[in-house]
RNA sequence: GGUGGGAUUCCCGAGUGGCCAAAGGGAUCGGAUUGUAAAUCCGACGCGAAAGCUUCGAUGGUUCGAAUCCAUCUCCCACCA
């Protein structure tokens, strides 16, 4: 059951960033299903791409026969974590947080099994040991093994200390030593002995470490996860429409498979072993066959598939590879009318042309449909035919026949539209 | 409590009376090239199809004219106590 080959395996896929007491955890791992925890902090109403390694890597360890522990934040998402943040962040109230909490623990949920016998996950809430504790006892008990020498020294801080022209408030230098009371407390209650987290949380594990040391006695270990960069130096995660979230309703199936799909050459095998289950050698072939092949790697699409049917699960995937297909394959012509409706149903966005258009611009019309931010772009791309409506270019001066355009005879079946701007932007239309 | 510094368009950051819708960089979007990739080049980037309209923490004021000067306020930061 449980065996280092775990480590092994994280080493291969590159899923670890730093380790405690490497050779003392090894040994920890070997005897046994040990109990580990990774926290997720509530910011927003859901979780985003950035919080799918490690919860990934939770499941990587339940598959090993060790029991996770998904620590939702319900008390530190009211402080907010100041590691390696340039500025400090407003506070939430706690109706707010609360409610976001419900949903974080739905989300992680999905990615970890609650019934897989004595290793079978839990969700905790470090609210819970959290709420009641006064002032007093905190200070006196966990306060004082915490030297603000060494906090203050902290790389994950540094920048708030150093820079000029930024600060730190004690609200959030004190999210270290809540963050260790967490460990210490499920290292108690649950045995718990082992804390994942990225990179970023290399601090605030090792403060766990060693509360959890003189608190309890007891000798836990910490691994990291490498931040997950891109090749470009952009941020991983975020584009012009936003941050990829994991709930639905935030970013569709279909625009989260299409993120994945544009992974650029250079890191689309990182993020196989990173976001996937595939075995590395199988990853190591396809990246083989890539290179052998001419032309578009099949890579992205694989992993795509993969990570939409992790997180929207198989019907999601079918659905939006459908859409991929009958988009991008640039032959609209052979949709059947039931394909459209498909479409529409599969969560292509889609719009009901308004009522009469002599008044309103194409400009308008698109972005009030969403495709764009200010008609400013809209504009720029007529001008260069790249507003496509069912395979017909429409310049500027077609910029006022919204009507001509989004006619009954114009119009696919009678009703449907596809509009196209530029390569990758697809929207629909229906009368 | 004291002293000093700051708040500029998505982000960073110039601008200290007219030439400012506001330099530069980043991000983003569109085009060419391509493979729904990267790199490169071109274009856009407050709102508006346009005429035009609205901005530089807030409110008032000085001025023919203010992001720039004055007053008050709000928030932030540093140092000292």
């Amino acid at each position: 059951m449980a065996n280092s080959n775990l480590i092994a395996e994280l080493q291969s896929r590159g899923l670890v960033a730093q380790m405690s007491s490497e050779d003392e955890l090894m040994e920890h791992l070997e005897k046994g299903s040990v109990t580990l925890y990774c926290g997720f902090d509530p910011t927003a109403d859901s979780l985003h791409i950035g919080s799918l390694v490690p919860l990934l890597t939770l499941r990587r360890f339940q598959d090993y026969g060790h029991k996770p522990l998904a620590l939702v934040g319900g008390a530190t998402g009211l402080i907010g974590d100041p590691s390696f943040k340039a500025q400090e962040r407003k506070l939430n109230d706690d109706s707010t947080v609360a409610g976001w909490v419900d949903k974080l623990k739905a989300q992680v949920s999905q990615f970890i099994s609650f019934d897989n016998g004595n290793n079978s996950a839990e969700v905790v809430n470090n609210l819970d040991w959290t709420r009641g504790m006064d002032v007093l006892s905190f200070l006196r008990d966990v306060g004082k093994h915490f030297s603000v020498n060494s906090m203050i020294a902290k790389e994950s801080v540094k920048q708030r200390i150093d820079r000029e022209g930024s600060g730190i408030s004690f609200t959030e230098f004190t999210y270290m030593i809540l963050q260790s009371f967490d460990f210490q407390q499920l290292n108690k209650s649950h045995g718990c002995t082992l804390q994942i987290g990225g990179s970023d949380q290399w601090g605030n594990i090792t403060g766990g470490i060693e509360l959890s040391r003189r608190m309890n006695g007891n000798q836990v270990f910490g691994i990291t996860l490498p931040l997950v960069t891109k090749s470009d130096g952009t941020k991983f995660g975020k584009t012009e429409s936003g941050t990829i979230w994991l709930d639905a309703t935030k970013t569709s199936p279909y625009a989260f498979y299409q993120f994945w799909m544009s992974t650029a050459d250079a890191d689309v095998y990182k993020f196989l072993r990173y976001f996937t289950f595939l075995d590395v050698e199988r990853i190591a072939e396809i990246e083989e066959e890539d290179k052998a092949a001419v032309g578009r790697p099949q890579a992205q699409g694989v992993l795509a598939e993969e990570v939409t049917r992790l997180v929207h699960g198989n019907d999601a995937v079918e659905a939006a590879k459908r859409i991929t297909e009958s988009l991008f394959s640039g032959d609209i012509s052979q949709l059947s009318e039931a394909d459209f409706e498909q479409l529409k149903q599969d969560g292509l966005p889609a719009t009901q042309v308004p009522g009469d258009l002599s008044d309103t611009p194409l400009t308008t019309l698109l972005v009030d449909a969403g495709m764009a931010n200010s008609g400013k772009q809209i504009k720029d791309a007529l001008q260069r035919d790249a507003v496509i409506v069912n395979d017909r270019a429409c310049g500027m001066s077609d910029n006022m026949s919204g009507n001509e355009i989004f006619s009954t005879e114009a119009g696919l079946f009678g009703k449907y539209f596809l509009v196209k701007l530029g390569k990758k932007k697809h929207h629909l239309f229906y009368l």
